[in-house]
DNA sequence: TTGTAAGCGTTATCAC
DNA sequence: GTGATAACGCTTACAA
């Protein structure tokens, strides 16, 4: 039986048990062909009795073996984006046999910079990470006894890394273009605080802006919402102004719902271009197109990116790779069944 | 330096490059007072100069300390519920210095079952599971060295386990006598497959209408849809029976939004009354009742419930807990700005 | 076929 | 103040 609530059996006590040198019993339970298979039935069955399970640290640890642990960084689970990446390092590692130590940053660079080290003090073998930082130098492998880190979303800073990010810039040129193409000319931007990715989006804005020599209305470019509520309120003051945008780009999906919630609070009608799909949004009753892509991906890629650092495949000296995946745009234009107004 | 791509440095390679034994260099990073503030000094300086982290796997075991992981394993992190779920696990034991190890089981009871025997091997200190299977004896504590163990999402059996859900049937029960107290008596059923939380919330559909002497028909019964696409199919076979129901109840927010599609795509409108908060559900346009609950809150108080079986704050012998987090009903009704048909 | 010694990286203990 | 020794739980190398 095992103990009940005492620290764990351990080998000596199953060897013990069995009245058998600890030696033996390890061989048995590894079914090594030298034990006699007498005694290894017996150690087997004693192993069995005492809920006796090895101890993977302290194997690694004579072994020399690394922990099968990967670390994983992201600044905000509970947004959908995150746990998508997030189930696609998962998947990945899992096929290899691998685990996934998760942190939540909340964007809190501090935190970031505990969590990472943590991390490789425990010994993981790899870390992904969505960092909240600037610079990244805290990510240097130097500094983290050597292990390779994996940038997803927002590419490196200071250090040279692998990173896997989206094509902001393209995507949101697209979606922009796909407005003046539509013909609206008076064109507002929302977005989150703008850190890298909506950085880049507003660029692809306004780039696009610039090339067609339309201007961009300052007042009608607000950064900073990050749910949807702040953006249903940034939305409505856009709306309000005597000269309000006939079409709005949201950097996210956060601030599209939010923009598309206070259209129809106002009970008026202006198109919608954004980033990310999302739920229903195929029948919102106003003109919206998408910009998509498969935050899986993002994982996935990823994962890959740092297990070929990891196990070699990969010089350690290759140049940083940076693997930008496409995005997609969709039209889901006017619903039929609504007509708003 | 560090190597670069070698192993990383050991505490006897800075002792070394001090000249000091690995005691005093040990004692020096622990900032242990009777080393000299010279030698403690130098020591620092080589360590950060060679990069060196100590390896808390090692010390762990030497000290007999716990490694400060747990474990938590969920049946599909892609599902927003989950996800949040997992983050109120991660808030609670980032708060107590603790890291969770994330895994996926994709409901598949063999994989479950092995990732938790891996867990328990690698030495977490508890695990939180939303399990896949019907019965639970492989979450003994006695058959995982005595790691304790708290079911989230779905109660133990076969086992003593303290575990955190919902009040799934009261949810359903409440939402059905909505549904019954608006007038409406031809009432319909759409869920995922009929595990646990579905078999509940069934359960309590069923209950209500018993009460009312309201005949269930089961040709409006249908469970096993995972995703929205199989929901939207289900719901539009429903809407074309000779005698359609009035209004369905739907276990989950994927089942809601599949019902929706299909009610906007028939350009037909009957009410709807589910589980799970969804975004827009405020704006379909159609009665529409929910079933809502805080997921974040279930990891929370699965942590804080396996957080006290471990510190020993809690008798190990202590009868197993249940936590049964409440639901509470809101009306969407119907939306203004859209008619629909 | 089985046992003994040594060591993975770290630290408590006792000696100097 | 500093260092040798042993030990955490396990396994490779060598001896019996």
């Amino acid at each position: 039986m095992p103990t009940g609530s005492g620290s764990p059996t351990t080998l000596r006590e199953v060897a013990a048990h069995v009245g058998v040198s600890v030696m033996t019993a390890s061989r048995a339970l590894q079914d090594d062909p030298r034990v006699s298979a007498q005694t290894r039935a017996r150690v087997h069955a004693s192993a069995r009795e005492l809920g006796y399970r090895r101890n993977e640290l302290a194997r690694s640890l004579r072994l020399g073996t690394p922990t099968g642990m990967l670390g994983l960084v992201v600044t905000n689970l509970a947004n959908p984006f995150y746990s998508e990446l997030a189930l696609g390092v998962e998947t990945v590692a899992a096929a290899r046999g691998m685990k996934v130590v998760l942190s939540n940053t909340g964007d809190d660079v501090d935190r970031e910079q505990q969590i990472v080290q943590d991390l490789a003090d425990w010994r993981v073998e790899g870390m992904i990470v969505v960092s909240a930082a600037r610079d990244h130098s805290h990510l240097d492998p130097h500094r983290l006894n050597d292990i390779p880190t994996v940038l997803a979303v927002r590419p490196p800073t200071g250090i040279m890394a692998d990173c896997v990010m989206l094509d902001d810039f393209g995507g949101a040129s697209a979606a922009t273009s796909r407005l003046l193409s539509s013909g609206y000319r008076r064109l507002g931007f929302l977005g989150p605080p703008a850190v890298w990715t909506t950085a880049e989006r507003l660029r692809g804005f306004r780039a696009v802006l610039a090339e067609a020599d339309t201007a961009v209305d300052e007042a009608l470019v607000r950064t900073g919402q990050r749910d949807v509520r702040a953006a249903e309120d940034a939305a409505a003051e856009l709306l309000r102004l005597p000269d309000p945008p006939t079409a709005l780009f949201c950097a996210n999906s956060r601030n599209a719902i939010g923009a598309y919630r206070a259209i129809r609070q106002m009970n008026t009608s202006i198109a919608l271009a954004c980033f990310d799909d999302f739920e229903l949004a195929d029948m919102l009753g106003v003109p919206l197109t998408v910009v998509t892509y498969d935050p899986h991906e993002i994982g996935r890629q990823a994962a890959e990116l740092l297990l070929s650092r990891i196990s070699g495949t990969t010089d350690a000296d290759l140049a940083p790779r940076r693997i930008v995946l496409p995005t997609t745009l969709v039209d889901y234009g006017r619903d039929l069944t609504t007509a708003a107004s």
